[in-house]
DNA sequence: TCTATCATGTAACCAGTTACATGATTTT
DNA sequence: AAAATCATGTAACTGGTTACATGATAGA
């Protein structure tokens, strides 16, 4: 038995494991299948090197195996994979990780957040006002989907995930107009030279 | 003049320029006020070895220089950065970018999600609720922090991304709540021979 | 027939994390 | 005097993104 080399968990690495659930399948099928359910949208699977770099992860960790190695003429060799005992337990844990422990995966908006007082309050107002308009679109979409008016929909729990993005973007939303709401007002407010005073003061 | 490779925006190389704003500073500096400000929520500084990379990456851009390297007996050599010109240019392009961007950056919570169905609704349940849990422990901290509680409050408008975050985490454990109580009830639920049916339909 | 899109993958590079090191100060 | 923590950094590894290739089929 070979040596495995550990691996971390990922989205990408997560959902591999679980697409080789009911059947072997080559890295190109697994790709169609997650843009086909719109799985797209939590997973990162465009940039299709990540996906090839992920099956290779797992097929040296021992997790996935190769089933065959397909030639169709019309096409390039595929390589179908299948999920090993190993990857059916080390998929669960994954699982239940993921879902019960909240990390902090630290996104690039509240960090530049953090320093949106180095703009006036006036420009400030304006840049959030972009970001709303670009939210409002995606909410527009989700709802889309969410309300079926692109085909009937599956059983819920297959889009407890959009239902959860939706939320959190609404959520966003609600939280960028209550401070667009409050620059316009006056009612948030700042000046270069309060803040240099309040630094002073941390900083001695 | 030599050659300036590209550099993409990240959390901490923003984070890095907008330190050296005010004045130069070696990298533990940089760190400690970091964390002193308490912006290491928002941006990873815990691992050191990132920070000393981005500010390498900053350097071969030219987004920042060396502005001396010191030498107190005590400690090892301390290498003291500065912002440059361009460095200045740029930090103003991100963050504004940053801050209208939205960008899917594909955490894992709702990646883990979309395969919440292969667990049965009385799992998915127990799982669901250990990570309300922990979100209530980190709504508690950042009550605290914003309530004043821990100290006299600096001026609203830098603990923004604060109030950002709690937003956020709010909104989570609200849909948490949802959910969980949905799967107690029994308003949602599922079952793998209804799935399997499902995926028939819509694999053909 | 030209152009777009599907189908498929590789190479090279960029970015982030873990693990390791080491001496000084402070606390117990 | 031992243990903890501060102060500082490097090396090695894992993971993710950009850019490049190439042939087939379908639509205009």
């Amino acid at each position: 038995m070979a040596e495995h080399p550990p691996l971390r968990p990922s989205p990408l690495a997560l959902t591999v494991l679980f697409m080789l659930l009911g059947e072997p399948l080559h890295p190109y099928e697994m790709q169609r299948r997650i843009k086909l359910w719109g799985k797209d949208q939590v997973v990162n699977v465009a940039q299709r090197a990540n996906l090839y770099k992920t099956i290779d992860r797992l097929h040296q960790a021992g997790l996935i195996a190769v089933r065959q190695t397909e030639r169709d003429q019309r096409f390039p060799e595929r390589t179908v994979y299948e999920l090993t005992e190993a990857g059916l337990r080390v998929s669960r844990e994954w699982l239940v990780e993921m879902l019960a422990t909240p990390r902090n995966e630290f996104p690039r908006f509240p960090a530049a957040l953090s320093f949106m007082m180095t703009l006036g309050p006036e420009e400030a107002r304006e840049v959030l006002e972009r970001r709303a308009a670009a939210l409002r679109e995606t909410l527009d979409d989700l709802q889309r989907v969410l309300s079926g008016a692109d085909g009937p929909l599956p059983p819920r729990i297959t889009l407890i995930e959009t239902e959860y993005v939706r939320a959190m973007t609404q959520a966003e939303l609600d939280w960028l107009c209550s401070v667009i709401d409050e620059l316009r007002s006056g009612a948030l407010s700042w000046s270069q030279a309060e803040l240099a005073e309040a630094a002073h003061q941390f900083l001695g």
